[in-house]
DNA sequence: TGCACGATTCTCT
DNA sequence: GAGAATCGTGCAA
């Protein structure tokens, strides 16, 4: 079952929590894949230093954060590698996003290895990073601004992670030397072997 | 119009 | 653990 519009319009901290355990489905010519979400980070619209949308900074490319909720946001990071996030927050028209850091593979792994064009065999390395889950799944910036809720891309209802095992943590590779650095807003699934980095 | 750099990953040492 | 790959974006000029 997909999950609904209003999911993702509640506090983007909870959001973010409650996506661990749920199921991304990529319907293509090539097949279907799907990968449960391990690991997230959340990003703060205006005053979040980290976010692209820092200081309400609105461009083409952070357009979608300005949207409705449940809409794919994919960018380009060092001109090769694709980062997936979803839109949320109880305000609409305030920037908020989740990064997709890690997923389990479960469905379409055959496609995901070619994707990957895993040379080294090791399918562990599937879907463990921002990157890497995008060219596993065939996430491009054809995918910006899909809606998680009707879409070839979408979401569905996967398993409810014990509270117990969440874990928290500062978010990796935001370096700012100010307030936001530290803010515990990754999450992912304690002792899950596809999180991207302990 | 030009330029420095990034919500990363891979390879080689 | 370090360095390269590689290009769209935001900001200065």
């Amino acid at each position: 079952m997909i999950l609904t519009r209003d999911f993702y319009e509640r506090d983007t901290l909870t959001v973010a929590k409650e996506l661990l355990g749920k199921v991304i489905v990529h319907e293509t010519s090539e097949g279907l894949t799907m990968g449960k979400i391990v690991e997230t980070e959340a990003y703060i619209g205006p005053e979040d230093e980290a976010s692209h949308a820092y200081r309400n900074l609105r461009t083409p490319r952070t357009e979608v954060q300005f949207g409705p909720k449940g809409h794919a946001y994919i960018y380009l990071v060092y001109g090769m590698y694709y980062c997936l996030n979803a839109t949320s927050g109880r305000l609409a028209g305030k920037p908020e996003a989740i990064l997709v850091r890690a997923l389990e593979p479960l469905g379409g792994i055959e496609i995901m290895l070619r994707r990957r064009d895993v040379s080294n065999g090791n399918a562990a390395n599937l879907t463990n990073g921002p990157g890497r889950l995008c060219m596993a799944m065939g996430l491009t910036k054809k995918q910006n601004a899909a809606d998680l809720c009707f879409s070839p891309l979408h979401i569905d209802v996967g398993e409810v992670v014990d509270e117990e095992d969440i874990a928290q943590s500062t978010r990796v590779k935001v370096d700012h030397a100010d307030e936001w650095r530290d803010r515990p807003w990754r999450f992912y699934v304690r002792n899950n072997k596809f999180v991207s980095k302990l």
